[in-house]
RNA sequence: GGAUCGGUAGUUCAGUUGGUUAGAAUGCCGCCCUGUCACGGCGGAGGUCGCGGGUUCGAGUCCCGUCCGGUCCGCCA
């Protein structure tokens, strides 16, 4: 028997017990003839006392941190207690102990603020781990985990393994492929997500499946992005987007009271896309706070209709407006009275390459209700009274107006919202608030390419009042600069993003599942009759034999473990993650293979 | 593919206008210490300033290139 109890569990009721422990030393304080060293493992830390007659085989057997150790002693009470420590009431007094292994001096400190740089963390993952912050966060991904599974299982979903090694059908993004050597010169794909297998199950008549499953796409990274990442990926048959919507409502609320101990009762808000690129000017708004988009003047269109008439621009002469797709301002509360050194600053943020404004325009509205702007020379008072207002301003705030082309200004005007909302606090990490974005566009225009894309993925059905649209008319985009007024470009998706705290947590949609339907949507995507059967062939002939009426999401798993941890990067949550260049830099992955692999593989390399 | 920040002791960082022997903290090693728990005290070791080239009397510092890492845009749901 290598231990009796965890480091974390004794405490003073056990106190006069026999013990033996096992585990890590975390440190070693000498203090005259007497050694007191803590012990630690999974659970906890224990701290032993070495007493004066241990002296001498401590001497010929040094410890060291990291050491892993073993201990037989007594239980007994501190003298002084530990109040910082769950076992800091009791100590054991050792009567012998022996060294199951020894360690080399660990290139970082295991501790809670550690000396160690991400990079090197990395290099020696195994001994981050031992750390209790990243070993928290696995507890807390564990305990995801755990809550979305129970409560699939309460609710009869199944989860049912697919296939990694599948067929590369690329539409959306990069595969990562893995060579065959008993088909040489062939390869197999890596799935972006179990898609078109749990489709091909509700087929089947599973009508309830779940997986939490790898998923693999071979594009470049970001701190929330990886190259493998986990997804809860689920699909129901005979249901409707109100069923779906429920149902995860249902289950990420289950997710927030297991984890976090939340009662997140109210219904989660619903807004439109449009709306949500309207007010927002991102299709995953966060909205903890306010500082919605006023659209002084724009192109883009709520439901089919202009809605910025550009009123509060006539009779203005100012051609950085006159001369813009687009005119945004949001009203940010209380920064009136921010020094021009401060709004100099806003302005540089702006015009980063990554922003890509030209200028930043504001318009100070005063606690006396005096009208202050940049641009007094080109508006009347009652001019900039009158956007001040209609952006919503309190006596206070200060106005900032962005201008541009409408995509860039509408992106920026989001990002500069985000930052102000940052600084001012209103982003706060324990503050959680969900939110179903809706009625997203079935199709994208790829400018590069002059054809439709899919928004979600070629599966997603059109709103049922939608579909004629799309039967009816042609694909073709004669015209590119006005495909926006193609009927395509109106034709909106049964598909609904769950976002949290302005992240997307999740995304999912109803599916076509009639072979005709499908077969104009491959059609619409520019792809061929045949090009169609030979990627999706098997989900077309499937189609023919009874699908059920059916639809899914997916959730991102990792992401989600990271918000409810607080943080901004999903490595701090993943055991073994890949850095910013897609390597592993512990096994020093990817590799070379040898020659012979290679000619096995029938691989040639330039 | 692009932008940007960084690379100095085992580690995290400082290093002024280009100027003598490159510092601090922590970790490590040694000695002292019977109630510590961020123990304390004294002493010590530890450096190819990422790499290559250039400017200069002189480069950690300036310039060019390159490699590595972080963040972001493009890309990706």
């Amino acid at each position: 028997m290598y231990r009796s109890h965890t480091c974390g569990e004794l405490r003073a009721a056990d106190k006069g017990k026999e013990v033996t422990l096992a585990g890590w030393v975390q440190t070693v304080r000498k203090f005259g003839a007497m050694t007191f060293l803590d012990m630690r493992d999974r659970y906890g830390i224990t701290q032993v006392v070495f007493s004066e007659a241990l002296n001498a085989q401590l001497d010929s057997n040094p410890l060291g941190r990291e050491y892993v150790l073993q201990v037989v002693g007594t239980v007994i009470e501190r003298s002084n207690k530990n109040p910082n420590l769950p076992t800091g009431d009791i100590e054991i007094t050792v009567s012998s102990f022996t060294i199951l292994n020894k360690s080399a001096v660990p290139p970082f400190t295991i501790q809670d603020d550690t000396d160690g740089g991400d990079d090197l963390r990395m290099k020696y993952r195994y001994l981050d781990l031992r750390r209790n912050a990243v070993k928290r966060n696995l507890e807390l991904r564990y305990s995801v985990n755990r809550a979305a599974r129970n409560y699939l299982h309460e609710n009869n979903f199944m989860d049912i393994e697919t296939p990694f090694l599948i067929k590369s059908t690329p539409e959306g993004a990069r595969d990562f492929v893995v060579p065959s050597r008993m088909n040489p010169g062939q390869f197999y794909a890596l799935p972006q997500s179990p898609q078109t297998f749990k489709q091909l199950l509700m087929v089947s008549g599973y009508d309830r499946y779940y997986q939490v499953v790898k998923c693999f796409r071979d594009e470049d990274l970001r701190a929330d992005r990886q190259p493998e990442f986990t997804q809860i990926d689920c699909e129901m048959s005979f249901v409707q987007q109100e069923d779906i919507l429920n149902m995860f409502e249902g289950m990420i609320k289950h997710i927030f009271k297991a984890v976090k101990g939340i009662d997140y009762t109210e219904a989660v808000e619903r807004m439109s896309w449009e709306q949500a690129m309207w007010q927002f000017g991102n299709d995953k708004p966060d909205i903890r706070f306010g500082m919605k988009i006023l659209n002084i003047k724009s192109a883009f269109t709520l439901d089919g209709k202009i809605t910025a008439t550009g009123e509060l621009l006539k009779g203005v002469d100012f051609s950085v407006f006159n001369d813009a797709e687009t005119v945004l301002a949001i009203a940010v509360p209380g920064v009136a009275e921010y020094t021009r050194k401060q709004v100099d600053e806003l302005t540089e943020w702006v015009k980063r390459p990554q922003i890509g404004m030209k200028g930043l325009v504001y318009i100070r509205y005063n606690a006396d209700g005096s009208v202050k702007s940049s641009v007094d020379k080109f508006f009347t008072e009652d001019q900039l009274r009158a956007i001040v207002e209609a952006a919503g301003a309190q006596k206070g705030d200060m106005v900032f107006v962005l201008a541009g082309l409408e995509e860039r200004t509408r992106k920026a005007t989001s990002e500069l919202r985000l930052e102000m909302g940052e600084r001012l606090g209103l982003r706060k990490k324990e503050e959680f608030k969900l939110l179903w974005v809706l009625d997203f566009p079935l199709f994208e225009y790829a400018e590069e390419e002059n054809r439709w894309v899919a928004r979600h993925h070629p599966f997603t059905s059109p709103k049922p009042d939608h579909i004629s649209v799309m039967i009816n008319n042609d694909p073709s985009i004669p015209n590119a600069a006005d495909y926006l007024k193609h009927p395509y470009a109106q034709i909106k998706a049964n598909a609904y993003d769950m976002v949290l705290n302005g992240n997307e947590i999740g995304g999912g949609s109803i599916r076509i599942f009639q072979r005709e339907l499908q077969e104009k949507m491959f059609d619409a995507l520019g792809m061929t009759k045949e090009e169609a059967l030979h990627k999706f062939g098997f989900l077309l002939g499937a189609f023919e034999y009874g699908a059920p009426p059916h639809g899914g999401i997916a959730f991102g798993f990792d992401r989600l473990c990271a918000i409810l941890g607080g943080s901004e990067s999903i490595r701090d949550f993943i055991a073994f993650p890949k850095n910013n260049s897609g390597r592993d830099v512990m096994l020093d992955a990817p590799a070379s293979i040898n020659q012979k692999q290679l000619d096995e593989l029938a691989i040639a390399l330039r």
